[in-house]
DNA sequence: AAAAAACTAAAGCTGCCGCTTGACTATCTA
DNA sequence: TAGATAGTCAAGCGGCAGCTTTAGTTTTTT
């Protein structure tokens, strides 16, 4: 489908239960890259694929001092999946909204036609 | 990783375009099997597997009456989603809110340290 | 200066996900 | 009742996402 859009990405980063935990772990403050890959079964390597994932798509911020990678979250990242499901909440409100709309005009109807 | 979280199966769901938008077409109301096909470049049978996956995650409900079955967006199925998002932003605020206490705390000792 | 620590980069492997195809069932219409 | 419509089921295929391994660099420690 070839979509690139901010909310394609940080849904596909974030199906991942590898990245939420590490974003999990970062929205409760920095952590260099070590840190973050004590907790998991699974090479440095692969968590830093990870790291790099969450940083493509602004979920995750980072900066190198020395040879120590610091980790930061970017509350921001999440803006795009928050806006698509406040859309969707809001189309489906409005779609009620029209029903119930109907319904009460079909009952004013029968209100005024039983007057 | 083995994980049939909530959370899980429906960020996994998600993370897909064309059934983000299914979800899309049916909160602005309900559809068929086939009507929920048309847009797309692919096989009815793909569209319907989709259905499935955005059903055991509940976010879709349908009902088949004749050989017609009809489609809804359920939005409570957006709950575990949105829940996490407020989650990481609250974790994220409160570690802000423990910096800023460590700073004006800082900032006290300086003025007393001062005075 | 040597060894250790903390990554980084790249190549390769494997399992799963999304898709197709084909064969089938059930319901509606002419 | 014949054909069309709407969906279901299952098998199979290809690509790619997530992981490992190996080999490197840079920085810190001893």
């Amino acid at each position: 489908m070839l979509n690139f859009s901010q909310i394609d990405t940080s849904m596909r980063a974030l199906a991942e239960p590898t990245r939420r935990a590490i974003v999990e772990r970062l929205s409760r403050g920095p952590a260099s890259v070590s840190d973050l890959a004590k907790p998991f079964d699974m090479s440095l390597a692969a968590v830093v694929q990870h790291i790099h994932v969450l940083e493509e798509c602004g979920l995750v911020v980072s900066e190198k001092v020395g040879r120590v990678r610091t980790c930061r979250f970017e509350p921001a990242g999440l803006e795009p999946l928050a806006e698509w499901v406040r859309e969707r909440k809001l189309a489906a409100e409005r779609k009620l909204d029209r029903l119930e709309a109907f319904l009460a005009a079909g009952e004013q109807d029968k209100e005024t036609g039983n007057d």
